[in-house]
RNA sequence: GCUGAAGUGGUGGAAUUGGUAGACACGUUGGACUUAAAAUCCAAUGUCCAUUAGGACGUACGGGUUCAAGUCCCGUCUUCAGUACCA
């Protein structure tokens, strides 16, 4: 009977479905462990074998906890709302929601052929308004939440009224804008509605706000900073301009703070850990306010060394800065106006391609120095980022290699303020080394008591203090797109109105067309139904909108990270249609343990899911303020490239050891026309595309021989490798333990289809060590010390394996076992039943079939991880005696596969023992079979 | 520039964390079986010297610590990933 895996395979998945074998339960006397993956993008193309890499680690995971007696959550579903499907629908008219359900279909049956243990039962779909009714409920609780600091937490914001209409808004310590002005308790209740609405939006943690944004005017929408790569659009590489747009807008700035503390409490990969921390980008300094001469206005700056405060000799804004058009003096009008309209002009990604060139402007202004009280003129640069602090620096150009750079440019004054330090021909950024000078009070001190006094002489003066200030901006939550959550949102007199859950949720209304409108709104604009009806609570017809009871709706949508913000809490109780989920599946549920998926999201995704983690904690929904204990990143799958050498200007292929002969061009081929030794039969390729159809070639030994490349796997290289053709051809198991097999999980790899020959080979000698020709060959035979000595040690080395997340080497281990079961001609059931759910997590088909085949009715997912029994790796005791010429010399820890009657030949053969062995008593000796190497002590 | 990770056969990668370097697999070569192919099985396979026995050298490069270094320390080089005028 021969291993017929398509067989096999198709049985078990079958069986798994019908018979909900890894359905979770929400409670349970077991300990639960939850295994997440990060959901996929359903996109048109379909998986290739580097998509299930993660997914068949978190499911040997999951497997594996199964065994170790774990209830264990392991779900999946769809990041299914996003651009391609729009991009689609532009082009097609297709609605995106009919291509998201083809290519979930797609999707589904792609990871259903290769056996993951996902309970499907609580699948999600971001796209679905039974789930996004939830992320909108979520979105009005933002909306409805204000940030305390002095508790640290968010909090209701009917308390911050309550607070108003107390005391005003003089002792609240929030989270807020800017330009708040203060009102007291009396003020607040003068206030019209419109006006307390308009107060409180700036202290909401999702706020209305006309805000700069990365606009992309080919895209049509804005952009979140992790969507622009090296200054153009992440999809589709198209230009990105700064545009001053209203927006919704999320208060992470809030969380800088508890989003970097919570990095020490969870078991994250460090490389993932340090780019959160830079991207949230903590300094500590001072903020300093210069005044400005002749002037009422100041300037603010911040600055992480106010010890060099007497080293500053210029200040300069950036171009966008607002003050640039009030204190430019009339004669340098003309000059600035050129200036700034240059730097508007220029792209960012021009902006940053050149980091060299110095420009700047004089505006003619200048500022006061708050202790010396001399004059400090005042420049425009764009070396200056109105992005981040307060667009506006205090130059130290003998600190501070930039300043100093402008400074010499523009032949500005370098003072020297450290001591003994030469700055002829650069600046002294060292902290640490020297001491102030020329700094009147802060003369002769070091760098950390110099920041300390600096700080309290502002102060005392009121022109400064203490700041710790953050890179990390509040995140732009509107897009101008279609296939997206629509807000729960409405507006009366200009101002927002959340619509209450009961109405909930609000769903995409049909469109036309989905680009944005003539007008340049979004393709909401284009919706006919899309006003709200007050009274009625629902969606009606915009020709009703009077703006008493009936009203606009708004015509944004919300981001992509907004539905894989909370998705993993989601899982625990899909179905709920009363809450977000219960309160008893979330305790028992808590968190996720184990989550795996790619670095890519390090910025993005992983930083907003904590953020709303932290929000929902602080609101009482969630127990837990970080979703996930241990996160571990995949690496990717590359693709190996076959490329063929044509000779130029013909169509004659060269094999790749006659290449240097010729003048020849690179042509990427498909790679699964090649096999395992780099051959292409030129037949093959006379097939494959028209344009081959006459080719001649030129062969080195009868064969033509591909170039390698390894890249990222792509249709455009012909490197794709399908996973549903390798499953038909070697069967889920072999595809399973080849994409563990490859190397490290975090490692990044290639493919290569030919080797997976090695591990299909274990997989039938593994089916043929259970036969005995066409009979199942297991028997009731007591197991021989070998046999129990490879079980073991087996168990061992696959144990620690999996909790190390080292799936590669359990493999090399799987195939050793069998090799040398096979060569114990090994049939008894006592060892080769606890081997089979060692292997099941990995090969899973397989296992179940063998498994049934000893006699189970129930699924081996419920079978117990074996147990590892020391005592059939070692004789007997851990410290064992060595005896030499009959008396005992000393005792040893024995190598794992070592038995007494080795080490006494080992010391019986070597010829030094005698000597080495007189009058001492080794600390250890060092012992392979056969043979010692070296005696200490 | 900064931060992080890593350099081991023809290839992917092992190495109980300081103890036989190259497990396991691919590929290659030879052999068995077969009319043939496929499949399967057996053997060899780091480099160099030697008919053999055996020996020398070997984990990017140069030093060091140690009875013992791929592993620890110092310096150099290279590659990959992330980030980038962050005041």
């Amino acid at each position: 009977m021969s291993y017929d895996f398509n067989t096999i395979e198709a049985k078990w998945q079958a069986y798994w479905a019908d018979k909900g074998t890894f359905k979770a339960e929400n409670n349970s006397e077991k300990p639960k462990y939850y295994v997440l993956d990060m959901f996929p993008y359903p996109s048109g193309a379909g998986l290739h074998v580097g998509h299930p890499l993660g997914y068949i680690a978190s499911d040997i995971y999951a497997r594996y906890k199964r065994h170790k007696g774990f209830n264990v959550l392991h779900p999946q579903g769809y990041d299914s709302f996003g651009l391609p499907a729009e991009q689609y629908a532009i082009q097609t008219g297709q609605h995106p929601a009919i291509t998201t359900k083809e290519n979930i279909a797609r999707y589904r049956e792609q990871l259903d052929k290769i056996g993951f243990s996902f309970d499907w039962s609580r699948e999600v779909k971001t796209s679905d308004p039974k789930f996004y009714k939830w992320t909108q409920w979520i979105f009005i609780e933002l909306f409805n939440s204000w940030y305390d600091q002095d508790t640290h937490k968010a909090r209701s914001i009917s308390e911050l009224e309550e607070l108003f209409s107390q005391e005003g808004n003089t002792k609240v310590n929030a989270v807020c804008d800017e330009d708040i002005t203060e009102f007291t308790a009396a003020d607040w209740s003068a206030f019209s509605v419109k006006e307390k609405q308009a107060v409180l939006l700036k202290y909401r943690l999702t706020y209305l706000a006309e805000t700069e944004v990365n606009w992309c005017p080919q895209l049509g929408t804005v952009l979140a900073n992790d969507e622009i790569v090296n200054g153009v659009s992440e999809r589709g590489g198209y230009p990105v301009i700064r545009k001053k747009m209203t927006q919704w807008s999320m208060r992470i700035s809030a969380y800088a703070q508890r989003l970097l503390d919570g990095l020490h409490t969870i078991d994250w990969p460090q490389p993932l850990k340090d780019s959160q921390t830079n991207w949230i980008g903590r300094s500590e300094g001072a903020s300093v306010t210069f005044n400005v001469k002749d002037h009422e206005a100041v300037i603010d700056v911040f600055t992480t060394r106010p010890d060099t405060i007497f080293g500053v000799s210029f200040m300069t804004l950036a171009p966008e800065h607002e003050l640039v058009s009030k204190i430019t003096t009339p004669e340098q009008k003309a000059e600035v106006d050129a200036y700034v309209e240059a730097t508007a002009k220029r792209s960012e990604r021009d902006r940053m391609a050149d980091v060299k060139t110095i420009s700047g402007v004089f505006t003619g202004a200048y500022a006061e120095h708050p202790f010396t009280k001399e004059p400090v003129p005042i420049w425009i640069g764009d070396y200056v980022l109105a992005g981040y602090g307060t667009g506006a620096v205090m130059a130290v150009p003998c600190g501070d290699q930039r300043d100093y750079d402008f400074a010499k440019h523009f032949g500005i004054d370098i003072p020297n303020i450290f001591e003994g330090v030469d700055i002829s021909e650069e600046a002294f950024a060292d902290k640490d080394n020297t001491m102030i000078a020329n700094s009147d009070f802060l003369n002769g001190l070091k760098y950390k008591k110099a920041v300390k006094t600096s700080i309290y002489e502002l102060e005392k003066l009121g022109q400064g203090k203490g700041k710790i200030n953050y890179r990390l901006r509040d995140a732009v939550f509107s897009r101008q797109r279609y296939w997206g959550e629509p807000f729960p949102v409405y507006y009366v007199d200009g101002m927002p109105q959340m619509i209450d859950l009961k109405y909930l949720p609000i769903q995409l209304p049909e469109v036309e067309k989905y680009l944005p409108t003539e007008t340049g709104e979004p393709p909401l604009g284009r919706a006919d139904i899309w006003a709200w009806d007050a009274t009625k609570n629902e969606v009606v017809s915009n020709d009703l909108i009077d703006h008493a009871t009936v009203f606009p709706l708004e015509l944004n949508t919300m981001p992509g990270w907004a539905g894989s913000s909370y998705y993993f809490n989601r899982y625990m109780d899909a179905d709920n249609e009363e809450e977000v989920f219960s309160q008893d599946a979330i305790k028992y549920w808590k968190e996720v343990d184990l989550y795996i998926g790619g670095s890519e999201h390090a910025t993005g995704h992983l930083l907003y899911a904590r953020f709303w983690q932290k929000f929902l904690f602080d609101r009482g929904v969630v127990p837990v303020d970080e979703f996930a204990k241990k996160l571990i990143n995949q690496g990717m799958i590359l693709g190996t490239s076959a490329i063929v050498y044509r000779i130029s200007g013909s169509n004659k292929y060269v094999s790749k050891g006659l290449k240097d002969q010729y003048d020849v061009e690179e042509l990427r081929v498909d790679v699964n026309m090649v096999n395992a030794s780099d051959e292409l039969l030129p037949e093959d390729l006379k097939n494959w595309q028209p344009q081959f159809e006459d080719a001649e070639f030129e062969l080195e030994n009868g064969k033509l021989i591909v170039g390698r490349e390894v890249e990222k796997m792509s249709k455009r290289w012909f490197n794709v490798v399908n996973p549903d053709g390798i499953c038909e051809q070697y069967g889920a198991d072999s595809l399973r333990l080849y994409e563990m097999f490859l190397g490290p999980l975090e490692q990044a790899k290639p493919w290569n289809t030919a080797g997976i020959t090695g591990v299909h080979n274990f997989l039938k000698k593994l089916w043929k060590l259970y036969h005995n020709g066409d009979e199942f060959g297991v028997t009731d035979a007591v197991p021989i010390k070998e046999n129990l000595k490879t079980l073991h040690k087996t168990i061992k080395k696959v144990e620690e394996d999996i909790e190390n997340f080292s799936f590669n080497t359990s493999v090399s281990t799987f195939m050793i076992a069998v090799n040398e079961l096979t060569a114990q001609k090994c049939n008894a059931k006592a060892v080769l039943e606890p081997l089979l759910v060692l292997i099941s997590p990995y090969a899973p088909h397989i296992a179940e079939e063998l498994w049934s085949k000893l006699g189970h009715q129930e699924s081996i997912s419920t079978a117990s991880f074996p147990e590892f029994e020391e005592k059939y790796l070692v004789e007997s005791t851990k410290q064992y005696p060595i005896s030499f010429n009959g008396k005992t010399r000393f005792t040893m820890e024995l190598p794992l596969d070592l038995g007494k009657e080795d080490i006494e030949a080992a010391v019986m053969a070597h010829e030094k023992t005698q000597q080495q062995l007189a009058g001492r008593t080794p600390k250890k000796v060092i012992v392979v079979p056969g043979k010692i190497i070296n005696i200490v002590g």
